[in-house]
DNA sequence: TCCTTCTATGCAACTCGTTGCATAGACAAG
DNA sequence: CTTGTCTATGCAACGAGTTGCATAGAAGGA
């Protein structure tokens, strides 16, 4: 399970409390990395109980009170312990291709809604992430010399915008073949 | 869910048996969609009790007898239905882009070998792809005129290579950046 | 002969992830 | 003044996925 350690990641980036992990979790990490506000408050539980956090209570006066969690020594050294370890190759859950290989017994035209659904949704995020870049790395605003933190979020956007580029021309492929298959059938 | 409709577009490719099912997943379309024989043999249960699929006994001489799976009328229907759902965009599980974040709270040389590996493991599955690209599509022996089910099946093989061409220079990218990290600090 | 490997199927227990629902204060719009 | 939205946290139930273990026939090697 690697959910703790995501949210070992992003609090050392920046404490915060549940809810903002949980809003963190649908940009940012959340790319990469995805979950839902109640795995992340069960997971925070378990975590402040291991010791791997501490919480502070810290009172808003015109929102509810919040617990901001930070990452305690033991939580470190569990996220280092984790990082010495090696990975499996990631398992992939591709629905798209399972339907696109499916379409063959089915009508291969009546896919194409659908594909052309999802290159938008892949446009909008390439888009989003080229934002992303331009504000945090190389626009005027960004830091002329970016510390550790910042290249190896900067590396991790990069993939993040190759795979939607690779995806869209993947896509337009995909469309391209359905056309093809289409009329004839 | 999709399993279901993972096992019942490959047993339309090709009827089998469970453990048949479970060695596909560990190629071909579990490429796409990961599953373990455990999984696979409690859907199959599930799909036959519902009607989906039709089991037939088959007594095999040198080898344990096994039940050969084939899709049924409401199987097939089942499969139209989802192929005509819209789906959600994929939810993305990235261990390695969660380690690299975190590898700024740690030694960021100390990730290089275990890229290296993750490295090693997509130039392989490359290779694997471009060799059954050339053996089922490109190559001699392949079919000139190809029907809809192979056109299908290669353009899913073409977003695998394109998915492992893009990770491969995106790991040259995320190595170029851990070396250059490394001995400053 | 024993040990391992391959084919073939399955149970049981557990953890992880999803969905629906609930609560509650603050604020803005109608 | 009610309704809706945003912040903030959480429970309960269910479904999906993982891990460990078990069985059993056949083949091949030590």
């Amino acid at each position: 399970m690697a959910l703790e350690h995501a949210i070992l990641v992003s609090l050392l980036e920046k404490p915060g409390s549940g809810y903002e992990l949980a809003r963190r979790f649908d940009r940012s990490i959340g790319y990469f990395w995805a979950a839902t506000h109640q795995q992340i408050y069960r997971v925070l539980k378990r975590m402040e109980h291991d010791g791997w956090i501490d919480a502070r209570e810290v009172a808003q006066p015109d929102r509810p009170d919040k617990k901001e969690y930070s990452v305690a020594a033991p939580g470190r050294s569990a996220l280092s312990r984790w990082l010495h370890e090696p990975i499996e190759p990631e398992s992939v859950r591709h629905e798209l291709a399972v339907k696109i290989r499916g379409a063959a017994f089915d009508d291969p035209a009546a896919l194409i809604d659908e594909v052309e659904r999802h290159r938008k949704a892949h446009t909008d995020r390439l888009a989003h992430y080229l934002a992303g870049e331009r504000r945090d790395f190389t626009g005027p605003e960004a830091p002329e010399t970016p510390d550790a933190g910042q290249e190896l979020q900067h590396v991790v956007l990069r993939g993040g915008i190759a795979y939607e580029r690779m995806t869209l021309a993947w896509l337009d492929d995909v469309i391209a073949t359905l056309r093809r298959l289409g009329p004839e059938r």
